[in-house]
DNA sequence: TTGGCAATCTGTAACGTTTCAGTATATTGA
DNA sequence: TCAATATACTGAAACGTTACAGATTGCCAA
């Protein structure tokens, strides 16, 4: 009997079926390997027949099949980044995002948010992106001193990027903002206004930055001669309740701060709610030095002195960053410090 | 000659390769086909052949090769948050996608952002995912009453949801905030504290919630009999600094509004500026109603009068309304709309 | 005994791509 | 002239999965 089941490409390239490599070759006459090799300027294809090829591919809209690419090289075209979803104002994640989508727009890379929460081990996500081989590339943020997600990627040699640095003596890509000096000119702008006792309100503990922050800071310190107001049991990522009612406790004490240095715009926000608390008031009794991610805390009040932190700028270096150390380049070419911006009071 | 070229999964299943529905076909003694039909619950499988293979499945940590699902059955298992990245203050992104990555924890989706920015038609990053066959499921925002790419979408037959409604006779998922019962809700609340002549600032123009929040404004303004200030000019996303300005000129007519409602927090940190421009004094000469996503106005200033609308909430409620759709649910059973808390002054 | 049928299991092909190992043709060197 | 070689192209296999169309077995009715 004839009863010939008719496979999918046999006939003409009419329908509306999405074009393949198999479309491609129907239409030029060629085999598909020609084609997927012409596709990708092989050398060994003549100069016509791959203009040839390109020039038909661009018409009829080919485009590679995702799935066909990866499933035979392994390669996913997919950037991961690995958040943290348990914090409260991080209204600097759409920051990144946006960064990170700049650069690989005009590339075949897609960006996947990974998340995790408190209560897992940081290193699930990575080791699940890991073992699942569902990213070519990974930008992972809230790095630490010595880092196990960052150790286990080195070793199986995955490329990312870390927004903040790490100190285990191993290279790797990150882009960072340098806290040290943050830290330190926001000391020396408030001994400039004649502030001499101050508080920091810190990074998270365990995170590497926390280290530059609290150096920039006691350095700082020392060489203006100012003295630290100890104010440990505050850091940024504690709720707004918490930052607010510890805050308005210590300023109420006779040896209290006349200046703050804060990590953080939301973390300043309670800062100043507490510093009104206890009736005090800022620019007259206490000076408060915050970064901030977007121009919001000026219109808050209108004396707090802020320093800029780019998060979109950190977004692109990251993503450009991975993308380098995908394509093979040096991953110690591929690490970047961002310099803060001068301490801005209000410009009228 | 004997020279065989030695395949894959020939021999042991010691390597450290990752395991496929050939590594565990070979581990159980039964044929790729039975693997796959036994992992997935085939009436056809023996009970105890099922319970076994899964058993080993969990034991190895075999995990489905996506790529290989993909390319045989078109299913991507991703969703996509297709997101405008020209936009201000957009704090509530971060919030939305916690929200989405909260319900698709536990499934085999993957989320991944398509980004369009302001100069291209919106229609662009949907055509491109649907055309890719990038992903199961799609979630939009900016709603617009005549949507074009709900109506491109509801063609194609791709699911998809969207945040806020659409007004074009056909039915498909969405989550909305109530912003008629949030308008209404604002201006009775100022007109039970005495005020009369009333301003609003508007959502975008263009989208569909620009509309509800009109209309419960106008009809609140009448069911109490107090009147509209018309500030046209100005809606959430302009510049920080465009509403600042014309607020403050606002504010200094004589005809002057002396109630505000605000359809987002960043715009009434502008609104509030320009109050204090003018020289008038928020909760004496003028209150202001605003929505908020996250607790920050409070700490901005007390007299703010607020009403909470959950973003994260938003997140979950689109991605259950797409994976709903995905796995067969009717489109129209999967609409939700959040009703907006009461307006809530400073609790001391 | 045989035929029919349900219950289980299996091999092959296909999804779209790239790599490997060629083949056919033209060009070169002596 | 012949072989060697470069140039331009090609088919088959493989990546991991699922769907299709069987194959094998045991059991029961006739």
């Amino acid at each position: 009997m004839d009863r010939r089941v008719p496979k999918k490409g046999d006939d003409d390239a009419s329908g509306k079926e999405r074009p393949t490599l198999k479309t491609l070759a129907f239409m030029t006459g060629l085999g598909v390997t020609t084609v997927s090799r012409a596709l990708k300027d092989a050398p060994e294809i003549g100069a016509e027949t791959r203009r040839r090829v390109q020039l038909v591919a661009k018409q009829i809209g080919y485009r590679p099949n995702r799935a066909g690419v990866r499933l035979r090289t392994g390669k996913t075209n997919v950037i991961s980044l690995v958040l943290n979803t348990e914090h409260e104002l991080m209204s600097f994640v759409s920051d990144i995002i946006y960064g990170v989508t700049e650069v690989i727009a005009d590339t075949p890379y897609h960006l996947i948010v990974t998340p995790y929460s408190r209560s897992q081990d940081p290193l699930d996500p990575v080791r699940y992106l890991v073992e699942t081989g569902s990213a070519d590339g990974v930008i992972i943020s809230r790095t630490q001193p010595n880092d196990p997600r960052a150790r286990y990627m080195l070793e199986r040699g995955i490329p990312f990027a870390t927004h903040g640095r790490t100190d285990m003596g191993l290279v790797h890509p990150y882009h960072d903002f340098d806290n040290y000096a943050f830290a330190g000119e926001a000391v020396r702008y408030l001994a400039g206004r004649g502030r001499s006792r101050l508080a920091l309100v810190t990074p998270p503990l365990g995170l590497t930055y926390y280290g530059h922050t609290v150096n920039g800071f006691a350095d700082a310190l020392s060489e203006v001669g100012a003295s630290e107001v100890p104010f440990n049991t505050v850091s940024i990522d504690q709720s707004i309740e918490q930052i607010r009612t510890r805050t308005a406790q210590l300023m109420r004490r006779k040896d209290r701060p006349d200046g703050f240095v804060s990590s953080a715009a939301a973390a300043t926000l309670a800062i100043v709610a507490g510093i009104e608390d206890a009736g005090l008031k800022l620019g007259r009794d206490v000076d408060v030095v915050s970064k901030q991610s977007s121009e919001l805390l000026h219109l808050f009040r209108r004396e707090l002195l802020v320093v800029n932190e780019n998060f979109r700028l950190a977004g692109s270096e990251l993503a450009r960053a991975v993308l380098g150390w995908i394509g093979g380049a040096d991953p110690g070419s591929l690490q970047s410090l961002s310099t803060p911006s001068e301490v801005l009071p209000y410009r009228g």
